[in-house]
DNA sequence: CTTGACCTTCCAGTCACCGGAACCTTTATG
DNA sequence: CATAAAGGTTCCGGTGACTGGAAGGTCAAG
C-alpha cells in the first residue's frame, strides 16, 4: 500500500503522513525504488493518530497514547490519565474563550457600529472609561 | 522612558515590545546611545495591543484596530465588523472544544483507570467497536 | 576599574504542519 | 521509442506570535 491509499483510509494527507514519519511515529518499509510501502498495522496507526489529533491530543501525548496502544501489559490508569489532563486543558480553553466571548459581545452590543466615528470597542481597547 | 519601564506600564514583556516594533506596530524614537525611547502615545499604543491581544484578537486584525484608533475620521462600523467577525471565531472554536470535550469526556467515564490493560479509550482511538 | 544591570542585535526554537521546487519512477499513449 | 502525466522522493522555507539565549555595547555605583 502506497501513500496515496493511506491518505484515504487513514484520514491524512501525504504531506502530514511523511511528517509523522519524520518525527518517529510511524516507520513504513521501503520499497526498491525508494517508495514508502505501509502495513495494515501502519495504517492502524495512523488512524488512531487522526482520531487523537481530532480530540485535539498533542502529538506527545499521541506518542505516549501510541506506545500504550503498543503494550499489552499497559495500565488503563496510564491512558486515562493522559485523557484527564487533556480534558482540564480543555476545560481551561473553553473558560478562557468563554470569558473572552463575554467581555468582547458587552463591547459588540454598545457599539452603534454606524458611520459616526466614537466607538466603545475602542475606547476600552483604550483603556478610556467604563471599560468591563 | 525605556523599555523597561514600559514592560510594567503596557504589562508586555521586552521582547515581545520589540517584536511588535518589529512588525511595525510601534514606532519608538531612539536615543542617541541606540537605546529605545518610548512617548507617551507608544505607551498607549502598547497598552491598546495588550487589551486586544487578550481578547483573542490576531496581530493583523490589531494591526487594523490601531489604524482605525488613530483615524479620527473612522466609521465604527468598521470597528464593529472586526469585532464581531472574531466574535464568530471565538463561538465556533468553543463549539469545536465543546465538542472534543463531550466525546473525550464520555471516554474517560467509560475507562475504569485501573491496572488491567482494557481501555475503552484506546479501543475507540483505534476504532474499535462502539466509538461514540 | 570592575561589577552588574541594563540595553542592543541576531539566530534558533516553538507546534504541527503546508507549499513548492527540483528531481526520480512508473504507466499510458502516439 | 519518445514523451507526457501522474505518482513518488527530499529539502527548504514559511506559518503565528512570540521566547530564549548568545555576543556585545552602555551606564551608574562602589
Amino acid at each position: 500500500m502506497q501513500i496515496r491509499d493511506v491518505e484515504q483510509s487513514a484520514g491524512l494527507p501525504a504531506k502530514t503522513i511523511r511528517y509523522y514519519e519524520e518525527i518517529g511515529l510511524v516507520r513504513p518499509d521501503r520499497r526498491d525504488n525508494g517508495y514508502r510501502e505501509y502495513s495494515t498495522e501502519d495504517v492502524h496507526r495512523l488512524r488512531f493518530l487522526q482520531r487523537a489529533r481530532g480530540l485535539g491530543f498533542s502529538i506527545e501525548d499521541c506518542r505516549a497514547l501510541l506506545s500504550l496502544y503498543g503494550e499489552t501489559e499497559r495500565e488503563s490508569a496510564d491512558v486515562r490519565a493522559i485523557a484527564e489532563a487533556h480534558l482540564e486543558e480543555i476545560d481551561r480553553k473553553i473558560r478562557e474563550l468563554k470569558s473572552m466571548r463575554q467581555t468582547l459581545a458587552h463591547l459588540v452590543h454598545a457599539c452603534h457600529g454606524d458611520s459616526r466615528p466614537d466607538c466603545p470597542i475602542l475606547d476600552d481597547l483604550a483603556g478610556i472609561g467604563g471599560g468591563s
